[in-house]
DNA sequence: ATAGGGTTAG
């Protein structure tokens, strides 16, 4: 019996290994078992074209039979590089009678190609086949558990490796003690370790550390560190490094970082990204320039991305742009990540155009390629791009996921598109079976507060089927402000100080809301209700990026080395804006939007102060770039429009919420904010 | 003759 011809039967016909011609056949289908290896392991690692060849070669002259070369044949076409694994299933199945090793390619092809889940079922398979499997089949399939959570299977899987005898094996314990501990269930990850208390396993340890942090177990995680690995290597300082950092423990993460002897690019990392998820962005775009002083490492794409992700959140374009020239340097891949966060930074620092040439060259976009795009035409007032974009996503047969519907929605939230919204808001879960959650309530609220329609926005609110929170309630309050009603505001403002009592932007809200109505006396009762319950304010800082240096800005505070310029220069603007029809607007002033920043006469808002430092420092006409923690107050939003036309200069700003283009006296949100 | 372990991600 042929079985070459069995074999290309099962296959769909596009995708049949290419024929061999005839005169080619004549030499190929002499070609050794050693050459036909030897062309898969190399040529056909990344050209499809080889591989269908080399496949037809092994099919014809009967090599396919051979175990090694079925495996390499399969290996290839699970590689990542083809994304065609149920291809590869297909030439599997087509192996007869495969041995272990042909059964791990294929199931660690599983692991490699997202499908865990299908990991555990070839390997029931595989023993229903009575292949044995070894201990290469049981990390892998440790790994695979841990991915989907599957603890059940995880435990019967840990029984057949006691069983086989594979308990000793270092490398299945590690996968073991990572797997345990992803579930949560320390005391199973120490007992593995436990078990092994003699072998001293580094690498076990690091795993143990690692497990301990993801678990919360700080403690447990430095006595391990401190007092039972005599040996320790980088890694184990790297585990102990970035859980402290991911644990929020900053500064002891950093004590020992500094005190490392020997730092490898994760240590670096780890720290850059510690500091990221501690809103410490500066202090992480700090670090990073340490270590390219160090100049001891390259920069890769993991470390470059955390950086561009600290660049987008404070602003700093310059270095931004100094990452992206890097990348090009040295012609670093820009895979879906690493491209997202730089379309991301530039997005957020006002740069569309180049958010768009980045984004157009990412050649594997993934959904949140598409998400950071629409999100970042939403965030710049672009509503009608940002739809577009979304039509042209969907053209390309990508599925939206939540975070695509939310940036959709916030973009017809702020350009005052109900009935669009609202036809995105029933599509995603008609069309897509996406189920809204509540961010989407409050992107709703928003879309209905700040078209006017309050009464809508709180029927929505009174009939969602999932409980609102604070941000959904939010969102009603400041379209109460916006449109000055005092009746509602009232009523949302109690359930939102009773919601979160510690929040000191809510109470800067309705307060807001009873200024405006000129309530003077509920303004005061609502500054003592703060005071009694010793809500802490968060203080407005406005950053500035002038020549490759992030320059922060807090209200009354004088630790910028030109302060007093900036004092000086600052008063300078207000007289040359107030001749022009500006007047500060004192009605406004017990806090601002933004909470907060007291106004007196020497005390200006944070993002005044960074603009008239941009003034000092760059040539006129230069377009100033701030952004702010906080968000735009009133009064700084006139102030800032008249600048723009008295200094023909262009201003953007960034607040908490989205993008400010001042221009000639106007700005881009249209006042609608 | 065929293969693996820990620390990083929008």
């Amino acid at each position: 019996m042929s079985t070459s011809t069995t074999t290309t039967t099962n296959l769909p016909h596009h995708i049949k290994p290419k024929e061999v011609s005839a005169e080619s056949t004549a030499s190929t289908s002499k070609l050794s078992q050693k050459t036909i290896l030897h062309i898969l392991n190399t040529k056909c690692t990344t050209s499809l074209q080889h591989l269908k060849q080399a496949h037809g070669v092994a099919l014809r002259s009967g090599h396919f039979q051979d175990h090694y070369v079925a495996g390499a044949i399969v290996k290839c076409y699970a590689s990542q590089h083809f994304s065609n694994f149920g291809f590869a299933l297909k030439v599997f199945d087509s192996v007869w009678r495969p041995n272990v090793f042909v059964w791990n390619i294929v199931i660690k092809g599983c692991l490699e190609n997202n499908e865990a889940l299908s990991c555990i079922s070839y390997y029931c398979k595989m023993v229903a086949m009575n292949a044995r499997p070894n201990k290469f089949t049981y990390s892998i399939l440790f790994k695979a558990c841990t991915l989907v959570q599957a603890v059940e299977e995880a435990l019967q899987i840990h029984a057949h490796v006691v069983k086989n005898q594979f308990g000793e094996d270092g490398h299945i314990r590690s996968a073991g003690i990572q797997m345990y501990a992803s579930f949560g269930l320390v005391e199973e990850a120490r007992r593995m370790l436990d078990e092994a208390a003699e072998s001293n396993d580094v690498i076990c340890l690091n795993a143990m550390i690692d497990g301990y942090m993801k678990c919360g177990d700080v403690e447990a995680a430095k006595e391990l560190f401190e007092k039972h690995m005599p040996s320790k290597n980088v890694g184990s300082w790297n585990a102990m490094v970035s859980g402290l950092a991911r644990c929020g423990m900053l500064k002891e993460a950093r004590e020992l970082f500094d005190g490392m002897s020997e730092k490898d690019e994760i240590s670096w990392s780890a720290m850059v990204d510690g500091y990221i998820k501690g809103g410490c962005h500066k202090e992480a775009l700090e670090i990073f320039n340490e270590m390219q002083k160090e100049n001891l490492l390259c920069p890769g794409k993991f470390i470059l991305s955390s950086v561009l992700a600290a660049c987008a959140n404070v602003g700093a374009v310059d270095q931004g742009k100094w990452v992206h020239a890097y990348i090009k340097r040295n012609t670093i891949q820009l895979d879906a990540v690493l491209g997202t966060a730089l379309l991301d930074m530039y997005a957020k620092c006002g740069r569309l155009d180049m958010a768009w040439e980045v984004f157009e060259n990412i050649k594997q976009k993934e959904i949140s390629t598409w998400n950071a795009m629409i999100g970042g035409l939403a965030m710049h007032g672009r509503a009608d791009d940002a739809i577009e974009l979304f039509s042209k996503m969907q053209r390309s047969k990508l599925e939206p996921n939540g975070v695509t519907f939310l940036n959709v929605l916030n973009a017809c939230a702020h350009s005052g598109f109900v009935d669009k919204g609202l036809n995105f808001f029933s599509s995603m879960k008609k069309f897509y079976g996406i189920e809204p959650e509540v961010e989407h309530y409050g992107c709703m609220v928003d879309m209905f507060g700040r078209a006017g329609q309050l009464e809508e926005a709180e029927q929505l609110i009174n009939s969602m089927p999932i409980k609102p929170n604070a941000a959904v309630w939010g969102a009603l309050l400041g379209a109460c402000r916006i449109h000055g009603n005092v009746e509602m505001g009232e009523r949302v403002g109690r359930i939102l100080l009773e919601l979160e009592p510690q929040n000191s932007g809510r109470y800067a809200l309705l307060s807001n809301i009873y200024a405006k109505a000129g309530r003077w006396d509920d303004v005061e009762k609502v500054r003592m209700l703060m005071k009694e319950r010793g809500v802490k304010t968060s203080p407005g800082i406005s950053m500035v990026d002038i020549g490759g240096m992030v320059h922060e800005f807090k209200v009354g505070e004088g630790s910028h080395p030109q302060m007093k310029e900036v004092y000086l220069m600052l008063e300078t603007i207000i007289e040359k804006l107030q001749m022009e029809g500006y007047s500060p607007n004192s009605s406004q002033v017990l806090f601002d939007i933004a909470e907060e920043e007291k106004e007196t006469a020497l005390q200006y808002h944070s993002e005044k102060l960074a603009i008239a430092f941009g003034v000092l420092n760059t040539k006129p006409g230069t377009t100033i770039r701030v952004t702010k923690n906080l968000r735009t107050c009133e009064d700084c939003h006139s102030a800032i429009k008249i600048f723009s036309k008295v200094y023909e200069r262009d201003i953007i700003v960034r607040d908490r919420m989205r993008y400010h283009h001042f221009r000639n006296g106007r700005c881009s949100c249209k006042d609608f904010w």
